[in-house]
DNA sequence: CCTATATGTTGAATTAGATCAACATTAAAG
DNA sequence: CTTTAATGTTGATCTAATTCAACATATAGG
């Protein structure tokens, strides 16, 4: 029942710095354009303070958020490989010829 | 959460198809590797009903959640380039010799 | 300096994100 | 085909994400 998700709530130290390192990111960018939190704001529809959370990293802040700032500052673009399945080279390698639709247990390697 | 910001509730298209984008490589990428919906949930502490929203791309799921996808996965160092500074070339070309740590309105160029 | 303003901080209010149960559907493997 | 399990769907519940006001701080520019 409703509560927010450990993934959120604590994340890896890898994702909370990955998150961190993003935000500072943003606002690197943000400034080198000479935009105000407010302008980034106005851009997307959210409040100076998301925004300003967002530049902080903050985990349980939506995705949209954080991809309408990176739309807001002409870098949305960038996120295009994110996963991408041509860049994943382990992926190729563990994928059969032929890819299924559902990850049946019997067939799955263990780990 | 409170009050949904626009950029959650109705993203732009492109923020919208780049979330879809990553939520149909995250499929592709967990197939391949034989895990369940249910494994990647477990890896980050979340619900499966949350990573199957990661999939579909929903765009309030928190930003956390789709770095803690990529991260079970072992895909999370694509993150690191977004929005690099060094690889931002339009934002090198705006910056002046000296970087502001405040955006001021009245150096700001119109747009 | 001095002033204007961009940004930080806090606390309260509101609502939607995350969870779960239960059931339905569909694909995989024998 | 049959069986098993992975995934989809729905609705209810709970709590945290977001907003906002008000004030504090600090930076930019004159």
């Amino acid at each position: 029942m409703g509560n927010r998700s450990r993934i959120t709530e604590s994340p890896p130290a890898a994702v909370e710095n990955a998150l961190r390192q993003l935000g500072r990111n943003l606002r690197t960018a943000r400034l080198r354009r000479r935009l105000r939190i407010q302008d980034v704001a106005d851009r997307i529809g959210a409040s100076r303070f998301t925004v300003a959370d967002l530049e902080k990293g903050k985990p349980g802040a939506s995705a949209a958020a954080y991809f309408g700032a990176l739309w807001a500052l002409g870098l949305l673009n960038q996120a295009d490989n994110l996963a991408d399945p041509d860049r994943d080279e382990e992926g190729k390698v563990l994928e059969s010829a032929r890819s299924p639709r559902r990850a049946s247990r019997r067939r799955r390697l263990d780990n």
